[in-house]
DNA sequence: CTAAAAATTTAGGCTGGCCTAAATTTTTAT
DNA sequence: ATAAAAATTTAGGCCAGCCTAAATTTTTAG
């Protein structure tokens, strides 16, 4: 059994490790967990110890097939909750990642079960994230970066990559839903932002900086 | 703001003083906690410095206004998560107190707002005891215990006072549910037993440990 | 290729919440 | 009234998870 900070930091490498290749640093993870360098390495010793994370001295580290396991699982409970709280307490999807960083630590594997069925089995929590399935399997969606779009197609956004509320409000206000299909209307060659046109009558710009975190297909 | 086992030593005090008069002891806490008599000693120290309790050393513990206020807060929060567990989620009675007693810690005023709307406020937990008003108020039921009644008698099955897996689950054998009406037809002299008529066909044996914790009106 | 910079680890220390053993206070029984 | 028993507190210590400062290793720049 894993304590609360044990499962924060498998849940981290795991997030960390999945935006690119190779060993997870231990700077990253003390900027991503908020502490330092230092605590990260007495985390890590500890969760080697497990067999959580396979690591060596300076060299990173990276979950085994345990650590991943468990992680998945995290991450699991964590977007099921998220969507509970979208879709049956009505919060936005701005709101709810303090209270699922708390709601995915409480230890119940039938909670989970009863919480999934409850919401109707949902594949994607309020950000368009995947749902790990109960086995502990992420679907892999192959979306694209708007970014990556050429001018003149037409997408579906699909999902963030970036869950920041300043982000999810700026997103609000410019009226890009997850679902809604645009159609690339102009790529500025000097800073890549983007025009997208919504439905017939509304044309948003979307910065470089914006259109690197919404994924589309 | 109070870290998770705070809150659970002022709930425990708020639940221990209103199953009695005057002060809390150490011992029972030290009971109720799973912990030593030292270890609570220590943590009254810490409550009384953050005026949550009124302690004097060797005279036993009682809550502030603002600890009692907080000791509320909780107990409102775990009991509308057991309505979620019960109602939502389809877990039995006897099975979603460990579950509550984790998710009543969870840090956002908002989340109970909702979660109190979406349950569609509710008066009463799974177990029959009232939930505190948002601003801190218990109500008073004025129940009895079956324990106290007079042969001939008809009442109402309203709360339990004891909350193990065991008590419940034998009440769920004995058809005994929450606001059923049951007639009680003897009272045993010796060992005030009692025999009570569920409905016009069953009549079923109650020890008194189980009618003492039975309340009913 | 090497020296400086950056990243990481080690050493030693702190706090919260717990423990045992010993000391102290209160209660109970004679 | 007082001695024994029970309850409580104090003293000192442990572990998890964090910290800073210093030491070490790796990476990078010239």
């Amino acid at each position: 059994m894993q304590s609360f900070t044990e499962e924060n930091y498998l849940k981290t490498i795991y997030n960390l490790a999945s935006k690119q290749q190779g060993e997870v640093s231990t700077n990253a993870l003390a900027e991503m967990t908020a502490t330092k360098a230092a605590s990260v390495t007495d985390m890590l010793r500890k969760l080697a110890d497990k067999e959580l994370i396979h690591y060596k001295k300076y060299q990173g580290v990276r979950l085994t097939e345990e650590g991943e396991r468990l992680a998945l699982q995290i991450i699991r409970r964590h977007r099921l909750w998220e969507v509970f709280l979208v879709q049956k307490l009505g919060f936005g999807w701005d709101e709810v990642h303090d209270m699922a960083e708390e709601l995915e630590h409480i230890r119940s594997e039938e909670l989970v079960v009863r919480l999934d069925t409850f919401l109707g089995h949902p594949q994607f929590d309020p950000h368009g994230d995947p749902i790990p399935t109960p086995t502990g399997q992420m679907p892999e969606m192959g979306y694209r970066k708007l970014s990556d779009a050429e001018a003149g197609e037409a997408v579906c956004l699909r999902a963030v990559m970036e869950h920041s509320t300043e982000f999810l409000q700026h997103l609000n206000h410019s009226s890009l839903t997850l679902g809604s299909i645009v159609t690339v209307s102009e790529i500025n060659a000097f800073d890549k932002s983007v025009l997208v046109q919504i439905g017939n009558d509304r044309t948003v710009f979307v910065s470089y900086e914006v259109a690197k975190n919404l994924l589309v297909s």
